[in-house]
DNA sequence: TTTGAAAAAGTGTTCGAGCACACAGCACAT
DNA sequence: ATGTGCTGTGTGCTCGAACACTTTTTCAAA
């Protein structure tokens, strides 16, 4: 029944030769004979040997020192989760020797984004996990940290042409066609569909617009006998005052308006607009489990929510740095988190961080 | 930045006493006079001391053998996921000296559940893992098991009355009043909704029960306009042929039939009906990822998939063992997994078993 | 054949916790 | 006076992997 666990003693006794040697070639040391190598061989993989990592992480006492770099979660609520995850991640992994320093920026300036990524630089640490948020001003540093051999994980923004150790996030073209799947499933009579893009520099911001082709394409595949009519708006207003006047034009410019779409996580915005002018006949979808857009999902303004799982992103982040660096595993270049759909009554099992 | 990290010899040192002497005073195993006990307390306390558990677990190299009884996935394929996933917590967890032996019975046969319930008592493993699907029967195991101290987890059916270590699965009522809330956000028009009890043993599956109840307790609380009229039914019909009767009797006598909740795994059997015979306006929501649900998931006839993540219970079951055991952690009695809402969108990412 | 340096192989210590064991000191019984 | 048993304390080995260090082997040049 117990399959006996395999020792760097067990392979040396059955290859007739030392611990010594066997270590020697599998860390690839070298200074060992082609053929005791080859028989060595032979005999880990007959044997299936996996190291001991307990012993191996007691042995090797050494530190990482990994960076977070991401926006400032006391300016931008939704950063707060994955700082909590992140933060999760390091008391896991903390007893393998991780330690996390923050480095926070304000979203709204370019040149703190630039100051604390000159200050990662000089830091040199062992990896780091990074939401590029500032798109272009953050492609010369990922040269600069290639070169310093520091790995990164990006996370939250997916970017082309850049290799990063892994990208943690969302599939955001699948994220956009899962809404309209959503709000189709919800729409019988025909009408208009609004896709908002709201307070976002969407030059900056490719995701967002990945999100709106992702959706337009589920109405334009779908076979049915409905059609809608898909409209997009960017709508920008001042932090602290009410969308109403743009929403209010948009309403009188297509009175059949059924759904809307938000592709970040303000949706908040929109469905209480819907509440204060009392219009129940519109479909809601939105992104994140912030809270006040929770308070909307329990008033079933807002019909569902797609999590973004951003804890999830801080804590997959770290613990791709930590798979890489101290466990030596493979990372897969992207890792995708899952679209969950979330609404009043499933909630509660996306709020917890349970692991 | 770096918190040293506190050592036994640390403390012994400090103490100005041995490792052994502050071995036991953390271990209660007596033998140190008190003033020094209390010396080394008050250091321990000062210093925050935290055990290397990596050294902990190098050194205890003691070994846990759990058991896991559940039914054969090659009877029947939902076992199939609970299957992976305890096999994929023990490669996880075998580094900590943890083994499992599986115990499968035939879920249709209940001596064949005594059977082998009495094999693990014969056993005596550290722990258990069981998917009571004969709750009846199962009883008197539990006062057996309880009285040999052997730890158990229930999965996949909560059971009342009995004390084990912890219930994994998920809220049946919450379970129904989310099919109710999408379904009903799919129907505009009045009509007749169907709950589908296939092939049950009502009599002991409370858990049926308790969701048609979350389904029904939906429906009568939204303050909607358009009403509508549930329906429930037992069906069965034997294993291997066609359910084509029953439905076809249910629909001649509910003309308006919209849509159908399957409290089980076996909404394909409805959904292949529903293509054979060609009709298209009744929705269709069910249970777990079995390949010929999502046959018909892709072919948008269900229309969504309720996740019970039964991977996730068997993986979860059997950490949560762990930390019982290994760990030493405070385990909470009920673990409710997430109730995942699945559509063709975002099912690739429940699909693969991701950690 | 001897020598010597490089290559190959083997030994021993370390990491932190756990635990068996050794041992000293003392009380009490024989 | 010596033995027995118990308490309090300290020492040293173990777990498996890593790696520095030592020893042995090999093989070419002298």
């Amino acid at each position: 029944m117990k399959k006996k666990i395999v020792r760097i003693k067990d392979i040396a006794e059955k290859a007739q030769t030392s611990k010594g040697t066997v270590d020697r070639v599998l860390h690839n040391r070298g200074r060992v004979a082609d053929d005791v190598r080859e028989r060595i061989l032979a005999i880990i993989k007959e044997l299936n040997y996996e190291p001991n990592f307990i012993a191996q992480s007691l042995k090797s006492q050494r530190t990482f020192n990994l960076a977070v770099l991401m926006p400032d979660p006391s300016l931008d609520s939704y950063w707060v989760a994955p700082k909590t995850g992140f933060e999760k991640a390091e008391k896991e992994l903390r007893q393998y020797g991780i330690y996390i320093t923050p480095f926070i920026f304000d979203p709204h300036e370019e040149h703190s984004f630039i100051t604390k990524a000159q200050e990662v630089t000089r830091e040199h640490p062992d990896g780091l996990l990074i939401a590029p948020v500032f798109y272009k001003q953050a492609l010369p540093f990922f040269k600069e940290w290639a070169e310093l051999n520091i790995p990164y994980v990006l996370f939250n923004t997916q970017i082309e042409h850049v290799a990063p150790l892994c990208y943690i996030g969302q599939d955001s073209y699948r994220s956009g066609s899962l809404a309209a799947k959503i709000l189709s499933f919800g729409l019988q009579s025909p009408g208009s569909v609004l896709v908002a893009h709201i307070n976002e520099d969407i030059s900056n911001s490719a995701h967002l617009i990945t999100k709106e082709n992702g959706f337009r394409d589920y109405f334009e595949n779908s076979k049915r006998d409905t059609t809608f009519n898909i409209i997009s708006k960017e709508i920008n207003y001042p932090e602290g005052e009410a969308i109403d006047d743009q929403l209010d034009q948009i309403l009188a410019e297509f009175s059949d308006l059924s759904a809307v779409y938000v592709t970040n996580s303000r949706a908040f915005e929109v469905a209480s607009y819907l509440e204060r002018k009392n219009i129940t006949n519109i479909k809601l979808v939105g992104y994140d489990l912030l809270e006040p857009n929770l308070n909307y999902l329990n008033k079933e303004i807002i019909s569902f929510l797609i999590n973004q799982n951003p804890l999830g992103q801080g804590y997959w982040g770290i613990h791709q740095l930590a798979n890489h660096l101290v466990f030596k595993k493979e990372i897969p270049p992207i890792k995708f988190l899952p679209l969950d759909i979330i609404t009043r009554e499933n909630l509660d099992y996306y709020l917890d961080p349970q692991k």
